[in-house]
DNA sequence: CGAAGATGCAACAGCTCTGATGCAGTTACC
DNA sequence: GGTAACTGCATCAGAGCTGTTGCATCTTCG
């Protein structure tokens, strides 16, 4: 209901809204039973602001979820999956993805309704990154006989740890991205 | 407090502790915000029963994680960390993990307070995992400029999405531990 | 068997959160 | 500049959860 946007907002409104998505991210990543009252606080809104925009909880938070879904794909297009090579077009999409996931942390835990609009998002972002895999594959980079969907779920593994970031020293993008694809092709084990 | 034994519990009490853990487990699992109420009735117990043996729910959340890190812990000790081939004590510590944490999801992804009895199983966990790596390394499983830590996460991660299971028809410890040193040695590239 | 321990049940007070409403003041937009 | 939308504030009723207590009953254990 909220979302449909069958009356475009006010300015000033939908200023209103992106400052309590936000606030609610971060009120949530820390604590996700967070009551309404210290989203508001953290928004720097009334709670009664919350509730005209969102009927419920769970709608803020599916709101929350289709908003952060939303930038997730739009962090996997920049890296031109269908037509830069296969290991360019991964390690954009990592180093993009990354940082999207980062400020959206509790936004993209949420095991999204099935037939939600962020569901649907992430769905498609799935498809794409077997897509990028499956050129992969084509170009040698991945063995012939590798299950994509498993490697597609090592892959969203590896992001999710390098996220946690124990005490890593080095949060740069890019550098967490080389990573990633290094260990997704190669392994721990001995380099040749 | 509840948990020092300091006074032995009787048999029935003891009993009424493990279901209302195990209880907690299954219920939190799905909603970790789901009331004593709902917990109490999934135990086949009364809810002033949860509050004569755990004051809080925190406390109750606590003996939970410390209750499963142990399992945890044991989990790692049957595979013989110390003697056995690198290979050999990976493979069976992995499955051996997998099906403790399978039955333990909740309890295993708290956030354990830095100065609990599960924060220091945990790390005492990460400590041997550490060293069996270090053994694989030294016998040339693992390069050489590999960094354990990052290894070990890497691990951790595998095995937690190996959890998540997605349409796995195969969900056989031994399959999935398998799958998961393989990919933790070798990646997801071209075979030699 | 008997005492100590454990439990269920009912009831209670206290607290927090939710969702709604009315109103007065402000802000954006035509 | 005026209207309509938006917001903050105060307030309300309702609901649910928590933690405790007293008492009667059942179970364990020596």
């Amino acid at each position: 209901m909220v979302e449909k946007a069958a009356a475009p907002l006010r300015a000033d409104a939908e200023r209103s809204v992106r400052a309590i998505l936000e606030a609610a991210e971060r009120v949530l990543a820390v604590d996700p039973g967070a009551s309404m009252e210290q989203i508001a606080v953290a928004a720097g809104v009334a709670r009664t602001t919350i509730h005209r925009r969102f009927a419920n909880r769970q709608a803020l938070i599916e709101a929350l979820a289709t908003s952060a879904a939303r930038q997730l794909a739009q962090a996997v297009d920049d890296g031109r999956p269908d037509t830069a090579p296969p290991l360019v077009a991964m390690h954009r999409i990592t180093a993009n993805v990354l940082q999207v996931k980062g400020a959206w942390t509790f936004a993209l835990s949420q095991g999204d309704d099935p037939d939600s609009e962020a569901a649907a998002l992430q769905l498609d972002i799935a498809r794409r990154c077997v897509a990028v895999l499956a050129r992969a594959q084509a170009d040698g980079l991945i063995d012939e006989k590798a299950d994509l969907d498993w490697v597609r779920r090592v892959y969203y593994a590896l992001i999710g740890e390098s996220l946690h970031g124990g005490d890593d020293s080095d949060t740069d993008p890019d550098t967490l991205a080389a990573r990633i694809i290094d260990t997704l092709l190669h392994g721990a084990g001995p380099r040749a």
